[in-house]
DNA sequence: GCGACAG
DNA sequence: ATCTTGTCGC
């Protein structure tokens, strides 16, 4: 029997939509679909921002001069059951800054209709992250995030546009993109050169530009810590430079991920464990 | 045409 | 995204 090298699953049963050997079967999204999204994205780029919002540089000052403020940073992650494309859980948490304690955490079931498409991730996940910021701001407005770090990319993407992008614009905050593999886009490659500059990392803080073949440097492959020599890549998402959503990730690493995004999902996936039942209520 | 393709 | 087991190292 086949097993699937990306889902696990045995090949025939299609658990993850992409093992199918059959073309015919696999799950072709119309086009029109696509070039309905391709335009929002471009509508929504018009707003973006690439600089520090005023927030980002009181976090920088409070570090500097050792003033004791506090900031809050959100974390967004969707944890999935194996086997079903449709069921998963939603996490939104809240760490601390910069003392990175987990202060508010909000974890919600949810159905993804939406496909799963490279380039297009905002369209299956943004939704029930403003959802759940919405929730937290109506019940506990004072842990507001000044800053959402998202697991995914923030310009990083072939429309420099990615999901962070999105969640930022769309709720008009600071937002990171932080992504545990490299999107090969505007000629970024893990070839054997890409290999060797992350072997040159040779400890936590240590990081190289991603600079495209359009000259554009569109964020860092970064070592996040001393325990990991696998690199994050980190890029803006909204309202946050590349050089300070570098900066403000490495300060929320204590393991390769940032906390507030490591939290969101180690706790989804605690939630799946415990209160998902194979047979959901509706 | 072929390979690549965040989560 | 999801599964799995051990193994190596601090």
């Amino acid at each position: 029997m086949d097993f699937c090298d990306d889902c696990g699953g045995v090949k025939e049963s299609r658990e993850c939509g992409k093992c199918d050997s059959d073309p015919v079967q696999r799950e072709d999204v119309p086009q029109d679909v696509k070039d309905k999204w391709e335009k929002e994205q471009d509508e929504l780029k018009k707003k973006l921002i690439l600089e520090d919002a005023p927030v980002i540089q009181e976090m920088k000052e409070s570090m500097e001069h050792n003033k004791d403020m506090k900031f809050y940073i959100g974390g967004v992650d969707i944890s999935f059951v194996k086997g079903d494309l449709v069921n998963a859980c939603s996490a939104f948490v809240v760490c601390s800054f910069p003392d990175l304690e987990k202060v508010y955490e909000d974890y919600e079931m949810v159905k993804l209709t939406q496909p799963y498409i490279p380039g297009y991730l905002a369209f299956r996940e943004v939704d029930f992250m403003i959802q759940q910021y919405n929730k937290l701001k109506t019940r506990k407005p004072e842990y507001l995030p000044h800053v959402i770090m998202v697991d995914g990319n923030g310009i990083i993407h072939p429309k420099e546009f990615g999901c962070a992008c999105q969640l930022g614009v769309l709720l008009d905050i600071p937002c990171i993109g932080s992504a545990k593999k490299l999107f090969q886009v505007d000629g970024l490659e893990k070839d054997e050169h890409h290999q060797e500059k992350i072997k040159n990392l040779s400890e936590g803080g240590d990081s190289f530009p991603l600079i495209g073949d359009s000259g554009r440097q569109l964020g860092v492959a970064l070592r996040s810590c001393n325990k990991t020599t696998n690199p994050i890549f980190v890029s803006p998402g909204h309202k946050i430079s590349i050089a300070s959503a570098e900066w403000l990730v490495y300060k929320c690493c204590k393991y390769r991920i940032p906390e507030p995004v490591r939290q969101a999902d180690i706790g989804s996936r605690e939630y799946l464990r415990q209160n998902f039942k194979h047979d959901e209520p509706t």
